[in-house]
DNA sequence: CTGAAAGCGCTTACAG
DNA sequence: CTGAAAGCGCTTACAG
């Protein structure tokens, strides 16, 4: 492959002049720059990254610590973070991350870390949860942001969704068409964003006066079986509820297959909404009411900050909230006596 | 961060002696090699790749060529690329494809192959099907492999999965739970795996003896909305099957929401068999009996035969095919006469 | 506006 | 078994 010097030899020019047109420096004339631009594209010549970067003391490379790869939330993340990163030049390094808790993994998350000098990190849920990793990253000087951590207050900058707000305007659109009985399937309770979902339901029943029964919220584990489940016994019970709000869309589909199961239709005899607008959401009959992250605002604000404090900007917020945003789809309907 | 200079001082050796040492490399003393690691231990060092690769002249990076990121299988077939990767000491670089026929990203991916010095790349779905980029890469000497090119022989190296056996062993399958009308939904034509399914279907059919009807066989193209469509349709004919193939699981999913709305019990009154073992297979009421392709052979048969190339082994096959596998689940029974 | 020198942190022959 | 020298392909001061 061709070296700068090739190119400069190509245009007559020293190394350091084609240098300064690679990085766009100015001070070079324009006669010059177009003969250095015209060897570098005939030699087709692109500069050696290790080189740049050997010299520079800097990667331009973002670790993207990302577990739990198979959920389709993970995905969407990754793709968006490697638009943002790509953007502004930098490349992404993608680090599994088996279980967060294990030493070894984290030891080889070090290494590598420090093997590539990365320029900072992000760390995907629920790697923020590995402390004793991120406890390394800070003895080593090493920004990160994380994604929606459990612990809040730990990290130098963290992003999440309005868990709380998105969850109560779910449920108020819920009442606002009449429900009365709405019952909710409450996602893992190792998750900090289960409880916030709870809490923005809770309150939308307690702001309009309606009573919030026990015996409306069931513990769910995030799955389709638990949604189905719990489905199940909410409407078989004595009063069964006219809308039930999932806490994620997988638990939201496993109460639709639970209503067909019975009868029960949607959204005539039930309504349903669920939580994080993911794909199969948009797939499912009927397609289902839900409430979105903005996962590309996500990935844009993680980048942004991490390029932040890598340029040692003290003044940022410790924790930023995305809005999420109600889609209205097919699953809710005024309520029905039955 | 310590340099190679610093552990060499703190060990009193030359840096050459530590190389060797990080390097593994044989004609060192014990006990040499011992204070050696002693001093990296305590300063903590890890070598600068950026270095290594700029004197070594490889990467050791290998490129990903991830299109449709969104979808279980690329999300599996990713992570498992990974894994293979770390196990031999690769990293991966990860390359977004928005549309593989868009010159502009071909340009992009060609520059930025050129910028970090891949060794290798790693073409996933459909990523094959952009000549002008695979053209690219022959031309400068890169070497890659393909994952289910939809053209063969246009390739160093390509893998995929049986998917004609696979077929054939699903609707052999139901043939042996009693099945005479067997219908099949078959995926999007442009797919050269879609022809190799319907093969599999028709040779087994053919084999015992069954008549292969048109009426039988339908057009998908691969979402669950096209499998409903599709089984509706089916099952609202003066002749229903008692069986459906669905060329993948998606299309699997809409005839189960399909026959729960038409009160067709699965398996009682219809089978159903899926294709690809994806997530949802496992997820949905009744659980789906599917053909699993092994994303992990894949993985691993990549990898391995991409290194190969890349030790300019010429004596590979041009292609591999890895087999699948039927997963028994909950959605096939015994024909019901209704 | 342009360039010669030094050096980033390693490894590759080579010498002893 | 160990090391001094050269150089990978760039960029960073510095000089003119």
């Amino acid at each position: 492959m061709p070296t700068i010097k090739d190119v400069a030899a190509k245009a007559s020019v020293s190394i350091k002049t084609v240098s300064r047109v690679i990085n766009d420096e100015p001070g070079v004339a324009d006669s010059t720059r177009q003969r250095v631009n015209d060897a570098i594209q005939q030699l087709e010549y692109v500069p050696n990254l290790s080189a740049q970067r050997l010299k520079r003391g800097k990667s331009e490379l973002f670790a993207l610590l990302l577990p739990r790869v198979e959920s389709p939330y993970a995905i969407k993340l990754f793709s968006c973070i490697l638009r943002e990163a790509q953007k502004r030049n930098y490349s992404i390094l993608t680090l599994p991350n088996r279980s967060g808790k294990e030493p070894a993994n984290t030891e080889q998350i070090a290494r590598v870390v420090k093997n590539h000098r990365v320029d900072g990190l992000i760390v995907a849920p629920p790697g923020a949860d590995n402390l004793v990793l991120m406890n390394f990253l800070k003895l080593n000087h090493v920004p990160y942001v994380t994604i929606n951590p459990n612990l809040l207050n730990e990290h130098p900058f963290s992003v999440e969704s309005t868990d709380d707000i998105g969850a109560n305007e779910a449920t108020r659109y819920l009442i606002s068409l009449g429900h009365k009985r709405i019952a909710h399937i409450a996602c893992m309770k190792t998750e900090r964003f289960s409880h916030e979902r709870q809490k923005g339901y809770l309150r939308a029943l307690v702001d309009v006066g309606l009573a919030a029964s026990p015996l409306l919220i069931l513990q769910g584990d995030n799955s389709i079986e638990s949604g189905y489940t719990a489905a199940q016994e909410l409407l078989n019970s004595a009063e069964p509820p006219t809308a039930i709000f999932a806490g994620n869309d997988e638990m939201a589909v496993g109460v639709i297959l639970a209503a067909l199961h019975l009868g029960v239709t949607i959204p005539g005899e039930l309504s349903v909404i669920g939580f994080d607008d993911t794909p199969i959401s948009n797939q499912i009959f009927p397609r289902l009411t839900t409430i979105a992250q903005s996962i590309p605002e996500i990935a844009r604000v993680s980048v942004e900050n991490l390029l932040e404090l890598i340029d040692d900007n003290t003044d940022l917020p410790q924790f930023v909230q995305i809005p999420t945003r109600l889609v209205l789809r097919d699953s809710c309907g005024v309520p029905n006596h039955r």
